[in-house]
DNA sequence: TTGAAAGCGCTAACAA
DNA sequence: TTGTTAGCGCTTTCAA
């Protein structure tokens, strides 16, 4: 902690120039000899000169930084996207601020708008169920904003998000062209259209198949571990099971998988089991989750670039990027058990 | 994106008052009559004001803000300290702004010294190797510094980390306690205090206990799940492979526990696995980890605490605070198989 | 090619 | 209890 830090003016002073003169050096503007260029730069290298990111913002310039606002850093699939969103702001110059919003309504949309208002020149923002939470925040942002991996809004911000229903067919398709007839879902949580859109991949996929789908296959899991060991034991509870499990999220069918093993059962031999996400973890799990892979790296980076056009006003900017999702198989499926 | 945000003057020339006041009320400080209080919160509401908070900074005052720097968000253990910070800045009132360096020297020098001008009231390092190449700018850093969970350094900055050492000599401890007499371990990142304390404790376990550490027994592991696996399929394919592996952290633990099983082996019945951490997934595999628990969270609240005493001038700041660690008994260690 | 003036929105110090 | 003055460090605008 030191108490007496270089500003622009010491160097002005120091270099015999004025602070516009160090101004337009540090910001690369033309206009500035190649003389005066130099020496300002050494004195500005030897002084140890950072710009005040504060002043800087209040004079109107920018941060060149990006605001990426989440829930949370625990989940993974998280922290794959903001690794895509680093990756891009990086390569641009730009610096990433993490905002968690910790679910706190009151805490997230004072977040929004203290960010928004010259901390960050873009805000990126990753929250997955309750976005129009923000609306107020998020209409008065000084920034442009870009949505990524959300809640569906009617919010007029451009959105990047993955195919959750058409990867779900897959995985229901995947799942029939192995013979099984009872295929069991883990819901995530009600109030992420993500969650929404994989269920109605479910069902669809089994109507398009011409089975009816049974309202007693269908168990919450809160996208959770332990939520999918719960749902997956009473859905093996039941007169009727289900010789596959298809789990909203791979933690849930993580859960799904220990509460097979939990009754004796095998995966694949006894029940099938697909996930959604393909987190890392997906591929390091006995036996290894075949699951939907969103594409949350390249999520982060696509949301990033989107951010980026928008703040420089050039390039296509789309409103909905819906990025394609990809079935893994690995392990844990297998055909349907010969009764 | 708007462009006429609500300021200080609009509210004060509204609430027919000067900008002080208005100041005064929106930083709750004495010496305002409530009846101007009142009205000047109803104009605050209905215009929806925020402060800007680079003004703010500008002005000499503070952020409300406290700053987190670490390698990446990935890995657990490190979600773990940054929840257990947010939780104690909340509670204060502070926000938390994550920022990570990507291990990238130039982009992480710029971060501190970006954060610590006006963006940050203070600055936690979470940085588990190299923390010394920020010196430079640490030492310019405008506010008050806490390193956690970090490399050892020999800056003047309170630190707060965990007991590796005697974390090390409890699972040694245990393991011989289980009759076994060759124990390999798996080591971390060699440019980390962590890995380098756990390896001491990992030695001096053995001699205390009257056996000469073998160095054949001792591989990398680079804290990685493959760098794990790698590790314990070196220690299985030696003449005389240990009965017990001690890993320093809990993904190379986990490597481990895969590659035993690849050899047709079982864990713990043919060998036992230590790890070290216990991230939640400790507690999630099969067998579930016995492992050295590191109070993540508690040196996240612990560090930020530290953090709050220093910038309110007020409380006690230890120097250095070393959290306890602790063993976990789960279901991966067993008695040593007889020869 | 360079610089002077003004002001971003806020708070500190003081005055009324 | 309230207001005035000054200025944080920077960039913008415009003039030299």
């Amino acid at each position: 902690m030191r108490s007496n830090p270089v500003t622009l003016a010491d160097i002005a002073s120091q270099a015999g120039v004025s602070k516009m003169t160090v101004s337009k050096v540090v910001n690369k503007q033309p206009g500035i000899s190649e003389a005066t260029r130099q020496r300002v730069l050494r004195i500005i290298e030897e002084l140890g000169y950072t710009a005040h990111p504060s002043a800087r913002a209040l004079a109107g310039g920018r941060t060149n930084t990006l605001g990426i606002v989440v829930p949370s850093i625990g989940p993974q699939y998280i922290s794959e996207v903001v690794r895509g969103a680093d990756l891009v702001a990086y390569e641009a110059g730009l610096d990433l601020l993490i905002s968690t919003t910790q679910e706190d309504t009151s805490h997230e949309r004072q977040n929004v708008g203290r960010l928004s208002r010259g901390l960050v020149d873009g805000l990126l923002m990753v929250l997955p169920r309750s976005l129009d939470r923000y609306a107020d925040a998020l209409k008065q942002a000084e920034v442009p904003v870009v949505v990524v991996a959300s809640a569906n809004t009617t919010m007029p911000f451009p959105l990047v998000d993955a195919d959750h229903y058409h990867g779900a067919r897959l995985a229901v398709a995947h799942l029939l062209g192995l013979g099984h007839r009872r295929v069991g879902f883990i819901a995530g949580r009600r109030d992420t259209t993500a969650s929404l859109e994989r269920l109605r991949g479910y069902r669809e996929g089994l109507l398009t198949a011409g089975l009816t789908p049974d309202p007693v296959l269908i168990r919450p899991g809160e996208y959770t571990q332990p939520g999918g060991f719960a749902a997956a034991r009473s859905l093996l509870d039941l007169p009727d099971p289900p010789t596959a499990i298809f789990a909203a999220n791979d933690l849930s069918a993580f859960g799904a998988m220990e509460a097979i093993k939990d009754r004796g059962l095998r995966v694949p031999d006894d029940v099938s089991v697909v996930g959604f996400d393909d987190i890392p973890q997906a591929n390091q799990v006995h036996p290894a989750l075949t699951t939907v892979r969103q594409p949350l790296v390249e999520m982060g980076t696509a949301g990033t670039r989107q951010l980026l056009n928008l703040l420089h006003g050039v390039g296509p900017v789309t409103n909905r990027l819906v990025l394609p999702t990809e079935l893994i198989v690995r392990a844990s499926t297998g055909p349907a058990p010969r009764t």
